[in-house]
This record gives structure tokens, sequence and C-alpha cells, in this order.
DNA sequence: GGAATATAGTTAGCTATGCTAACTAAATGA
DNA sequence: TCATTTAGTTAGCATAGCTAACTATATTCC
């Protein structure tokens, strides 16, 4: 019977590149983090913020849930984009929502951002080989597809 | 004169790269922060936790660097480790600088936490075909050699 | 129609985490 | 020895996470 052998030991790199996965994540974000604070917003307006500018205008509870964060803290945190003129709320048919969408400010804000965070990191990628680069571009691909099964 | 614009070709693709991997970790560890909060622990003394264990016992200056952050604020961190039993201080032959080691218990929850988050990825990963499975296996050392350059 | 219930957001109050400024204590060195 | 540098802490502020409790609007059911 190889096959429980075989099915422990695949398990095992699993777990092994799961690990792996998510220790890189971490360090990419942390290292990421420091430009993050050039824009004079904090990270959860921040990334708050980009799934309006990216994803379009939703409700405070679609927010929330995107950001997988409870409503009061969504409310919060829309707050202090709407008093830094970044997010505007909006009346819909049913009163008890509210339709939020970024501004022109926040827009712009956002892929300055974007950009500073996204250069850094590209600029550690053309220090890689070629391949290593072409690599790394089917490694993203393969990581979308991973994040749609988690 | 193609060069140009090879190379402007070739730095589009390296930010949509870029991109991908930074939106990819951002999402990557927003769903396994949930698991994190059955730890019981918050994520900053997570992570500095995490360095202690893995990485073996240093100061606390050395733990602030490592994790990007302020010795204040990493002295509130440790501070909380500490009242939670999950780290120690040890004086050292420099009366200035402290000595932070993990403790038995720090190291057990530790443990505990990551196999919780990891076992999610895993599972994830094992719900991707065998081929993509082994792909991102492979691909998955190359990000600590990016992190590197980072 | 009108009362009961459900849903969307907000407010209040707690903890944790980030910062800078200012402090204490120990080591270095001129 | 006495000034300076270095390590860590304390104090005080802002952001960000949570639950509990509240308001206001929709929906449901009699």
């Amino acid at each position: 019977m190889t096959r429980v052998k075989q099915k422990s030991l695949a398990n095992r790199e699993l777990l092994a590149t799961a690990d792996q996965l998510h220790s890189a994540a971490i360090h990419l974000l942390r290292r990421l983090r420091v430009r993050d604070r050039e824009s004079g917003i904090g990270p959860a307006q921040l990334s708050a913020l980009s799934v309006l500018v990216f994803g379009g205008a939703r409700s405070l509870g679609e927010l929330a849930d995107a950001e997988q964060v409870r409503p009061p803290t969504m409310s919060r945190i829309v707050a202090g984009l709407a008093r830094a003129g970044l997010v505007r709320r909006r009346a819909t048919e049913d009163g008890r929502r509210v339709r939020l969408e970024a501004t022109a400010k926040g827009a712009k804000i956002l892929w300055e951002g974007r950009k500073r965070r996204v250069q850094s990191l590209a600029q550690a990628l053309s220090s890689l080989s070629e391949e290593d680069c072409q690599r790394l571009t089917e490694l993203s691909g393969l990581l979308q597809q991973l994040l749609r099964k988690l």
C-alpha cells in the first residue's frame, strides 16, 4: 500500500508550500506597508478605498463583507474617508442603505499609493533573471486561482 | 529603436505582475486572519511571537526591526506577550539590553495557530489540479528570493 | 391599516496597534 | 569625570478591530 505513504508525503509538501506562501505574504506586505504610510491615510482606509475605486460603488454592508470587517468598523473607516473627502455617501431608494462611491480625489490618492507600492515590487522583480521573472508572473496567476478556492 | 519600446513593454508587464502579487498577498492574509482570531491573541503579538519562536531569542530593538515597527510599539507588544506568559525577558551583560525569548506556552500557542492557518491554505491548495499544485510548490520558493531583493 | 419583525447603519465603549516626544538607565569615550 | 550615545519605557494621540445597544426604514402578517 504505497498509496497511503504517497498521500501523507504529498500532504506534508502541501503544508510546506502553504507555510512558505503564508510567510511570503506576511513579509511582502510588511515591506510595502512602509510605502503606504507616505499616503498619509491608514491601511484600513486605503484598503476600503481600493475596493470602491477598483471594484466600484457599493453599500456599507457590502464593503464590510469585502473587507472582512464588521459593519461598525466599516462605518468608522468610511467616516474617516468621507471626512477626508475621498468617499461620498449617496442615498438610495432603500432609505436604510447608503451607496458609497470614491471621489475623484480618492481615486487619485489611491492610484498614487498603488503606484508607489507596486513600483517597489517591480524594482525588486527587475533584479531577478528574465526566466525567474516570467515564472513569477505564472505564479501570480496560480495564486489568483488559489484565492478563489480559499 | 525597438529597445525603448521593448523596455517599456517589459516594464508594463513587471508592474502588472507586481500588482497581482500585491493583491494576492492582501487577500491571502485577509482570509487567514479569520483563523488567527481563534488564538485569542492579536496579530502584532502573534507575528512578533513567531519571530521569537521560529527565529530565536533576540533583543527588543532587533525584534522591532524584524517587525518593521518602532521600539515603543514593540515594547508594548512584548509587554502584552509577557503578561500572557508567552515571552520571557532575560537580562544580558549589557544592562540596557533585554533578551526576549518565547516560553514553552508561547511556542505551543504559535504552533497551533500556524497549523490552523496553514491547514486552511493547504486545503485550498489540495482543491487545485495536481499539476497546478506542483507548479505552485515549485514557484513558492521564488517568492522567498524576491523578498530578499525587496 | 397597523403592530411585530427584520435589516442597514450608527453610536458608545473596550482593547490592540501604530506613531512621536520625552524620560530613565546603562555604556562609551574624550 | 562628565558629556554623549544607546536601549528601552512611559505618556499621549490616532486608527482599527470587536460587541452591545440604539435609530430609522422596510417587510410581514393579522
